[in-house]
DNA sequence: ATGTCTAAAGCATTTAGA
């Protein structure tokens, strides 16, 4: 089973190379960020003509995420982070694929830090740590996958010195993160290359992609219940450098469930 | 601080978010 994700920066502008990308690769699961697009204006009819069945939580504007699968429909579980209804932003789907539970989330950036953005950034983390604490008890095979605006660890920025008061890479926020890890997760790509610099979001600026100025961000982590199955993970970063591309790469894993 | 790209408002160009 192949399941990728992919901070796509649009789904309406990055259609055509959104397309090209799922018919070359096949991915069984694709969890998409970044939709910029209203409920209604997703390209829906677009992605079943090439075989894939989408649910989708929108936003205008900003935000949303979707979860594509290919053959079978994924069964929704939920959308929305549970534990603030307040909360109006579109940032969190999950959905139940071939025995998997599939969750796509789009974690907020959080910049400038400090400030409003980044105390809801990690108040969000906190509602993650939760939902992902309950999915852990539940025991099922669970893969969390989607852009986390973090980098874990100084193997994952170009310039680790450049970042160290940025909202992606504050203590605050790796911190956050290795405690969601610690509570047993396995980080895919970190874990099938332990010390490779892997990064899977390049700027638009300065030419970040041709000089390979890039960050880890995109994420997938695995239950217990499915670490035992991982046999590949990657990125597929030449997707980075063609035309009118998302600033993000797709990355992937590759599951071996015996079925 | 800079840099690039996109959508929205509203119909040219500015603004905000990342």
């Amino acid at each position: 089973m192949l399941i990728a994700t992919f901070n796509v920066n649009g789904i309406t502008s990055r259609l055509p190379a959104l397309l090209q990308w799922l018919e070359e690769k096949q991915p069984d699961v694709a969890c998409l960020q970044e939709l910029k697009a209203p409920q209604e204006k997703f390209p829906e009819a677009a992605l079943k003509e090439i075989g894939y069945h989408a649910i989708w939580h929108g936003q205008k504007s900003w935000n949303g995420v979707a979860i594509l699968t290919r053959g079978e429909a994924a069964q929704e579980i939920g959308r929305g982070l549970p534990g603030d209804p307040a909360d109006e932003q579109s940032r969190y789907i999950e959905a139940a694929v071939n025995g998997v539970m599939v969750c796509c989330l789009y974690l907020p950036n959080g910049n400038p830090a400090p400030g409003p953005k980044f105390d809801y950034k990690l108040q969000w983390f906190e509602r993650l740590i939760l939902r992902a604490a309950e999915l852990l008890e539940s025991g099922a095979p669970v893969v969390l996958a989607g852009d986390f605006n973090v980098m874990p660890t100084e193997l994952d920025v170009y310039k680790p010195e450049r970042w160290v008061n940025d909202a992606l890479f504050r203590p605050e926020t790796r911190e956050a993160f290795h405690r969601l890890v610690a509570q047993g997760w396995c980080d895919a790509l970190r874990t099938m290359h332990p010390d490779e610099r892997i990064y899977t979001f390049w700027d638009y600026f300065r030419d970040a992609y041709g000089r390979n100025a890039g960050l880890r961000i995109d994420h997938l982590l695995l239950s217990p219940a499915l670490a035992g199955s991982l046999r590949a993970a990657g990125v597929d970063r030449e997707v980075r450098g063609r035309e009118k591309p998302s600033d993000h790469a797709p990355t992937w894993i590759k599951l071996d469930l015996g079925r």
